[in-house]
DNA sequence: GTTACTTCCGTAGTCAACTACGGAGTCAAG
DNA sequence: CTTGACTCCGTAGTTGACTACGGAAGTAAC
């Protein structure tokens, strides 16, 4: 018998990826993971190389990767096509960065309007909503 | 006759605001907005009150409160509640904060790639691919 | 050989904040 | 009084990444 590891059922694949088994087929309908064959009308059978790729998925979506792009990633996962990955990590950077300006912005804004609240003892308008109000 | 400005159709209301006719519909339907009226089976009217209030949730969303948010700070907006107002903001601020923190940890890991992938010039594996693979 | 769990597969629902559509009614200008 | 633009209203579609459902078939344990 082959080691168990290289003869899961989904749902043990699910468990090693750390996935519930409808994400995995989900990513099956997405073509980020193979359609496996299914042997006499069986159930499939997969291995410890589905659960790397489920991994990678994951690690590149908390990079901020959408499963669009992972799609591409996976294209380039011989390791044989830095630039091309990197371009789209530049792209992700980008975004990163973009995203974390706007976030910039409004800490900067709430922070303000927070600590004036709190400083805000009188009767007359609120900070917050005057400022909400007025630009 | 009124001013113009105090009898608007909801085109040229949501002109005034900027933002799409099916915004306000959709804004109305939310409870974001109140259902004016309709005198007599006729068409209804908006007024700069209504132009205010869109405007004000459009600077809630860009400090990027919910449109949910937004209904309570609706509630809120005679100024006298401050520190209602104020926790709502809190929770924003909080939230916001989280969500830079994410986008911080993201920025170096993705930077750390990219000069790594410009400086890689031999024929090994990617070093993306690579981090991709491995964490 | 029966019970109980799992898998298969397609379809539909979730969330947020809209956007699009379509048919009927209303309104102003000429 | 007709034309054309606008409004009304409800329903359905969009995006992304799943999650849920349900009936049929395969599989494992006893």
């Amino acid at each position: 018998m082959e080691n168990a590891s290289e003869n899961l059922t989904i749902g043990a694949f699910a468990k090693a990826a750390g996935v519930n088994v409808e994400t995995i087929r989900f990513y099956q309908l997405k073509g980020l993971l193979p359609q496996p064959e299914r042997p006499y009308g069986s159930i499939r059978r997969y291995g410890q190389a589905d659960v790397a790729r489920v991994k990678f998925v994951k690690s590149a979506q908390r990079l901020g990767f959408s499963l669009d792009e992972i799609g591409q990633l996976l294209k380039l996962e011989d390791g044989t096509h830095c630039s091309e990955a990197a371009e789209l990590a530049a792209h992700r950077l980008a975004d990163v960065r973009a995203r974390m300006a706007d976030l910039t912005r409004m800490e900067e804004v709430l922070s303000t309007l927070v600590s004036e609240c709190n400083a805000h003892q009188g009767n007359v308008s609120c900070p917050l909503i005057a400022a909400l109000h007025c630009c």
